[in-house]
DNA sequence: ATTTTTATTTTGATTAACCAAAATTATGTT
DNA sequence: AACATAATTTTGGTTAATCAAAATAAAAAT
C-alpha cells in the first residue's frame, strides 16, 4: 500500500504529464510541484523506479509506468469525488474543498468511496469541471477550448475553471458561470480586449480577455465563422 | 498540530483512564493498546510529557494533562461523529465503521466535522451507543446498568454494546436490540441463566446471561411489574 | 531475606521523508 | 572550443516513529 507521500508524487507526475503531452517529467518540475528540494525528489523517484511505479532516466526525468498511472488515477478519482461530495452533500463552498480533499484523498477507503459515488449518482465532473475517473480508471476527455478563443455566435458548455482563486470563483459563480452551464458568446472584441457572454437564464456579462482565458469551454454549436483555435486549455490543479 | 500518532496515544490513554477511574495508566497497558513495544511507548510518553500533554511518572505510568485531555476528547468526537455519519448518511454497516473512523478521525478538518454534526442534528451517541463529546468537549455521562443486572418489569433504553464483535452486533440488531431502543425486561431468571426482553415493536428475545452482560442500559422506569407504564416518546436514533 | 518473575527503561539500529550544500553534468553563450 | 549558467545528483545530517535485546527496578514468591 503506497504511503500518502508516494501517492502525491505519482499524482503530481501524472498531472504534469497531462499538460506536457505525456512527456517525461523533469526533476525540477516535480520537486517544484511537490515543494521539496531537488535532491529529495531525485531520491524519491529512484525508489519509485525500484518499485516499478515510474521509469526514471537519470539526468532527464521520470514517467509513470502503467502501475504508477493506475494509482495516480485512483488518487485523482478519490480527490474529485470527495470535492464534489463536500460541495453537494455537506454544503461546503467550492472554493474551499480543494484543500480538504488534498488530505482526505489519502485516508478514505474504497468502500466509503464507492458509497459516495453511488450517493452522487456516478458523476463525471467535479465542482471545478475536472473529469472524475471511473472506478476502472477511465477518464472522459473532452476537447476543451479557451473561452478567450471563442467567436461571437458560438454556443458552449463551461468546462473547467483553471483558476482556483476563491475570489474569482465567487465572482463568476455570481454571474452564473460554472461548470456545466451553457453559455452563448455574444461578442468577442479583440480591440476592446473583452468577451461578452450570456449564460442561459442569466444576464449577459462582459469579461476581460485575461479573465476569459481562465475558463475553458466545450463548443456545442460552431455556427460562426470557422477559425483555428490556438490557445491550449490546460488544467492547473487537480 | 499533533501527529496522528500522538493523537492515538492521547486517545488510548484517555480511554484507559475512563475505565480505570482516572488513575495513572501503566506503560504496559499503553504499549499493549498502541500495539507497540514497551520501549517505544516509554520514549513516546517522555516526549508527550515534554510537550505538556501528559504527566509521566517514571516506573509508574502517565496521566493526561488538561491540554492532552482536550485533544483526546476532540479525537473521540471526530471518531464517533464519523462513525455515525458513515452509518446514517452513507449506509455502511455499524459493524464496519469503527475501522474506517480509525483513520478518518485524523484527517477530517473541523470545518467538515461541524458540517457533519449539523447534518446529523447534533447527535449525542454513536452507533455503538458511545457518547459523542460536544464541540466544547463535554461528555454526557449517563448512569448505565448492565442488562444482566436488570429486573423483570423494568423498562430501559439500550445504552452501549460492549462487544464490538461483528457477528454479535448483527445478531442483536436482527432482534431490534440497538442503542437508543426502548426495551422491556419481561423476565430475569437466575436459575435459567437467561434474560427475556421485548424491544418495542419487536418480538421478545431471550438472551443468555453472558450475552446480556455485553449490553448496558439506562433504566427509564424502575417500577416493578405492579404498575402500568406509560410510554414516553423516543428518538428514532439508530 | 533471597530469589524469581514481571514491568519498565536504556541502548543501538532501522526506515521513510526530508534539507543544505557540494559535486557533477548539461546547456547556452560568447 | 571555453566559459558561465542551470539542472541534477551526491553526500552527510536530521526527525519521527519504530524494534529487539540488554539492563534495571519493582513486586511476588519462596
Amino acid at each position: 500500500m503506497p504511503s500518502s507521500t508516494v501517492e502525491n508524487y505519482l499524482k503530481q507526475i501524472f498531472l504534469e504529464q497531462q499538460i506536457n503531452g505525456n512527456d517525461i517529467v523533469a526533476m525540477g518540475k516535480l520537486s517544484e510541484r511537490m515543494e521539496v528540494s531537488p535532491g529529495t525528489a531525485t531520491s524519491m523517484v529512484k525508489l519509485l523506479d525500484k518499485s516499478g511505479l515510474v521509469n526514471y532516466e537519470p539526468r532527464n526525468g521520470s514517467i509513470l509506468t502503467n502501475k504508477g498511472s493506475e494509482i495516480a488515477i485512483h488518487v485523482l478519482r478519490r480527490h474529485r469525488l470527495i470535492e464534489l461530495f463536500l460541495v453537494k452533500e455537506l454544503g461546503l463552498d467550492w472554493s474551499e474543498v480543494h484543500e480538504e480533499a488534498e488530505t482526505l484523498e489519502h485516508s478514505i477507503s474504497d468502500k466509503v468511496l464507492e458509497k459516495i459515488d453511488i450517493k452522487l449518482g456516478h458523476p463525471s465532473v467535479d465542482p471545478h469541471g475536472d473529469p472524475i475517473p471511473s472506478a476502472e480508471g477511465k477518464i472522459e476527455r473532452k476537447k476543451l477550448v479557451n473561452l478567450a478563443d471563442c467567436h461571437a455566435g458560438q454556443v458552449a458548455r463551461i468546462g473547467r475553471i483553471l483558476d482556483q482563486n476563491s475570489e474569482f470563483l465567487k465572482f463568476i459563480n455570481k454571474y452564473g458561470i460554472r461548470p456545466g452551464q451553457i453559455v452563448e458568446i455574444k461578442d468577442h472584441d479583440t480591440i476592446a480586449d473583452a468577451v461578452n457572454l450570456a449564460p442561459k437564464n442569466n444576464q449577459p456579462v462582459t469579461l476581460g480577455m485575461h479573465a476569459a482565458s481562465k475558463i475553458s469551454v466545450e463548443i456545442i454549436d460552431k455556427s460562426s465563422k470557422n477559425e483555428i483555435n490556438k490557445r491550449q486549455s490546460q488544467s492547473s490543479n487537480t
